[in-house]
RNA sequence: GGGCGCUUAGCUCAGCUGGUUUAGAGCACCUGCCUUACAAGCAGGGGGUCGGGGGUUCGAAUCCCUCAGCGCCCA
């Protein structure tokens, strides 16, 4: 006999599989010719980030997937990496350096400063991956890559030039996003929208010459008035019509600026008429493009006010100068009012901070011509996603795509590789750093000194992970993925992308299919994060729970694409299914000597009744995991193991097999054994994706000699399990029975010790004779002293009683019933009776429904009404009987 | 302003092509149990009319419209 612990402990198992798993180097792959490959392209966290709660979701969800296909026989390989995060990284970096030293990166200048970078990334950098191995994900780890590697380089190098060849990359003077802390543009994707409760500031503009003549205009930042360069109205807004033409001078600065007309101007806006910015507004932008305006820039790169404004505001922060301004405008008495106003700024998504529009010149991808055939791929069919609506929203950025500025005026990053010749002007993207200029063969040659986005980098991860561009093996055998597990909130950043670079530079999608996780938020539905400290640790709750139930837990919460509020209670619920597998396993292993046991199932004409019910359950189970996994329900698959295993095996089968363990035929203990450990084993199986750590500590205790580990072992396959459904019928019989003799037992506070007689009449001799063959399972789990069965008994004058399936059952309580209780428990059963034969009677009453239902339906429903009316019947006997002995 | 989603038991959620007991599960709750796998457990129980209104249908939690509330995305 095997022993186990009472309770089962994780810390004592899971370090010890995830390095033997290492050593037999089950995690590596290698293309397979013959073999089917599947492969997954993690999505890289940042070089900067820790584990968090959305990380457990998506790995695990990902390690589900590799798991099972791995256990199918598929050569698995699961890339794992990690991006460098281009402004995060340089930003902590900097800060590092700042506080430790004293110094900003330009005291260390560049080359030293990345130098830096990378001591500090081989330090702290990647943390998140070695987090990764304590949740016990199958990944490829000699396959790690990160976004600065080599090869990954040449790969972002190689895909700028080509695209710069197709003149789909160009260099652009445009207004763009501008991060004052971070100092450097961003993408239209890296600015977060958030409503402010801000201001509507009214100023009056003099009207150039006609003395005590003002024009009010509305705006919601006043500092940028010293960039104006025109007030605008609508040509069709007769209050302004003979303005058109005129002068303002603009008040503090005394610059004078024409008033325009323009059809873009919203009449019901502020008063009509605004003030144009163009080099610190967008649309004020393409009006003065419009109307060749002046372009004032009046900022430097940090927000703060430059030199183009009046000195009393040089140096200004922007903010600052907006106080400013409304005073010095208010002193002159040219301030009209202030409303209070709701509006939207945009924030920079890493530093936090409202971005600042800013003219200046970047480097763009012009994206529609890319956009096209991604759209294709998703409409389709050819990538899936999952759930289907994201293919909405895909489709609306695709649609209303704009260029992508791809430069950042950082030093942490992929250097953009455009040359230029400073004495005859030549440019270029260049594969190679050249020496000469090619034209005029000067030496004097200057590098760009932008970075990419970073995700000028990920958008290539599916394949520049894999060697492009390089033709190999690899590529060839491994590309396209499978699956890509996601957050939707990167569906514009990285996954659209991917799409494009795929079918652009490999001429095939990335990945055949796309699922999106759900957002993981608290119980109060706020989404995790640091300041709000809402965000447990995930290694405190592995090590509180173990990643098992971490794992098992979330996927039991986390339904088909919906956030998930997430408490560690639930966490709960997974560690307690986890002893409890443990618990059966050691029944199991203790009822267990190694001779009784082959690994096979016995014969099926050795199989009991009960036998034939749980591989029947076994193998509806096994379909319905499989079904559920194969349509990315991983909460139902999960939903699905749990019942089986804790409701039919544990609750039923294990009690129903007591007397058979505890008995003396051998042929009776065999067979209720083998059956056992076959199911346990299975159980094993199926929940090996979900659970890695507890079911291989549990297989090697019952492991078979061809499936020495349960990470390779074969994925349960339903060919060779019975499915009887008498035996279900059965077995459902007896259960129900029991169940109700249990009800009346526990409903009269009868003690478990005191065991009572039984009497069981009526029903069909079907059904007596189903209960005959099977009294053994009643006495023992309805704690029966004497069992009668027979047509026709007397009834007990003192019995509780219920009706099952027509069988009358008394449980006879001399001494322990309560005339009164048993008769409000037996009018509470008739009611419940009633209502149902109302419910069917009035549908059957209906002509109409008669008439116009499918036959199977109304049969149905006859079928129902006479099964209630002889319960009833037989209730109602009960009843009276009961009323006439009192 | 446009789009998407959600609203079912005290809480978190299932309910997939409308009909298989009077709508299910887990947690929480109540009652009784240390019954030799498991008190992180066992047995039993109570609790919702499916956000409001309207419609389609023989039949609606399920389909349609509308209103309200919540959340997300885009502008």
């Amino acid at each position: 006999m095997k022993e186990l612990s009472k309770i089962y402990d994780p810390k004592h198992v899971e370090d010890k599989w995830f390095s033997h798993w290492t050593k037999k180097d089950y995690f590596h792959s290698e293309p397979a010719p013959g073999k089917k490959a599947f492969s997954i392209m993690i999505p890289p966290p940042n070089i900067t980030g820790m584990l968090t709660m959305g990380h457990i979701l998506n790995n695990t969800l990902q390690d589900i997937l590799i798991r099972k296909a791995r256990m199918e026989g598929y050569e698995t390989m699961w890339l794992p990496g990690t991006d460098h995060a281009g402004i995060a990284t340089q930003a902590r970096v900097e800060k590092f350096i700042r506080e430790n030293e004293g110094k900003t990166r330009h005291d260390l200048g560049r080359e030293a400063f990345v130098k830096r970078i990378w001591e500090w990334k081989d330090q702290y950098g990647g943390i998140i991956i070695k987090q990764l191995r304590k949740l016990g994900v199958s990944c490829d780890w000699e396959r790690e890559r990160f976004t600065l590697d080599e090869g990954l380089s040449k790969a972002v190098r190689e895909v700028f030039v080509r695209l710069y060849e197709k003149d789909l990359i160009y260099k652009g003077t445009r207004i763009i996003n501008w991060c004052p802390v971070s100092h450097t543009a961003l993408s239209d994707e890296e600015v977060i929208f958030q409503e402010i409760n801000g201001h509507l500031w009214y100023f009056r503009y003099p009207v150039k010459g006609e003395k005590g003549r003002y024009v009010v205009i509305a705006t919601t930042r006043p500092e940028t008035m010293l960039g104006d360069t025109a007030v605008a109205v609508n040509p069709k807004d007769k209050r302004y019509k003979d303005l058109i033409g005129k002068t303002i001078v603009l008040p503090i600065v005394g610059r004078e600026i024409p008033i325009i007309a323009d059809d873009y101007i919203d009449k019901e806006f502020g008063t009509g008429a605004v003030k144009v910015t163009p080099a610190h507004d967008p649309n004020d932008y393409n009006i003065a493009l419009h109307h060749q305006l002046e372009f004032l820039n009046i900022m430097n790169e940090d927000a703060s006010m430059n030199e183009n404004v009046p000195s009393d505001f040089v140096g200004m922060d922007r903010y600052a100068c907006r106080k400013a301004i409304v005073h010095e405008l208010e002193e002159r008495d040219l301030l009209e009012k202030i409303e209070n106003y709701t509006h939207s700024v945009g924030y920079s998504e890493r530093a936090h901070v409202p971005i600042e529009p800013r003219l200046s010149e970047q480097w763009f991808v012009k994206m529609a011509p890319l956009a096209q055939l991604a759209l294709e791929a998703v409409n389709s069919g050819k990538v899936k996603f999952s759930p289907e609506r994201w293919v909405k929203t895909y489709n609306h950025w695709l649609e209303n795509i704009r260029d992508w500025c791809i430069s950042r005026q950082l030093w942490w990053g992929h250097r953009i590789p455009v040359f230029t010749c400073l004495d005859c002007g030549w440019e270029s993207a260049m594969r190679e750093d050249p020496d000469i200029c090619p034209v005029c063969g000067s030496t004097r040659i200057q590098q760009d000194e932008d970075v990419l986005d970073t995700w000028f980098s990920s958008w290539l991860w599916p394949f520049s992970t894999l060697g492009w561009p390089e033709k190999n093996a690899d590529l060839n055998y491994y590309y396209p993925s499978n699956d890509l597990v996601t957050a939707p909130d990167i569906i514009f950043f990285w996954v659209a992308r991917m799409i494009m670079a795929g079918l652009e530079f490999m001429d095939d999608i990335p990945f055949k299919n796309v699922y999106f996780t759900g957002l993981i938020r608290d119980m109060q539905g706020r989404k995790m994060s640091k300041s709000l400290g809402n965000s447990p640790d995930p290694l405190d709750i592995i090590d509180q729970y173990g990643a098992d139930a971490l794992r098992f837990g979330m996927m039991l919460i986390a339904p088909k694409g919906h956030d998930i509020l997430f408490d560690t209670t639930q966490i709960e619920v997974g560690r307690n299914f986890m002893n409890k597998l443990w618990n059966a396993s050691r029944f199991v292993l203790m009822n267990l000597d190694e001779e009784t046991e082959n690994g096979k199932l016995p014969e099926i004409k050795l199989l009991e009744v009960s036998d034939l019910w749980i591989l029947s359950r076994l193998k509806d189970t096994i379909q319905s995991v499989d079904k559920n996994l194969s349509n990315y329900r991983f909460n139902d698959a999960a939903k699905d193991i749990y019942n089986f295993t804790w409701n039919n095996f544990c609750d039923w089968y294990i009690e129903l097999i007591k007397p058979r363990l505890y008995g003396k035929d051998e042929q009776k203990k065999k067979s209720a054994l083998s059956t056992a450990v076959y199911v346990l084993r299975t159980i094993l199986k199926l929940l090996h994706p979900y659970a890695p750590f507890i079911t291989e500590e549990i297989w090697h205790s019952v492991k078979t000699e061809s499936e020495p580990d349960i990470m390779v072992a074969l994925w349960p396959r339903t060919e060779n399990i019975p499915s009887d459904s008498k035996a279900v019928r059965d077995i459902n019989l007896v259960m129900d029975v029991i169940t109700a003799i249990r009800t009346i037992r526990s409903e009269m506070t009868v003690p478990p010790s005191k065991k009572a007689d039984v009497l069981i009449s009526g029903g069909t001799a079907a059904t007596r004779d189903i209960l005959n063959t099977h009294r053994d399972y009643l006495i023992s789990l309805a704690k029966i002293k004497a069992l009668t069965l027979d047509k026709k008994v007397q009834q007990p004058a003192l019995a509780s009683s219920a009706v099952v399936k027509n069988l009358k059952i008394y449980v006879s309580l001399e001494g322990l019933i309560d005339i009164e209780k048993e008769k409000e428990r037996l009018k509470k059963d008739i009611n419940a009776y009633e209502g149902r034969i109302r419910a069917a009677k009035s549908k059957l009453d209906n002509p109409n429904f008669v008439s116009n239902a499918p036959e199977q339906v109304v049969e149905h429903e006859r079928g129902k009404l006479a099964r209630y009316l002889e319960t009833l019947t037989l209730l109602k006997e009960n009843y009276k009987k009961l009323e006439d002995s009192s």
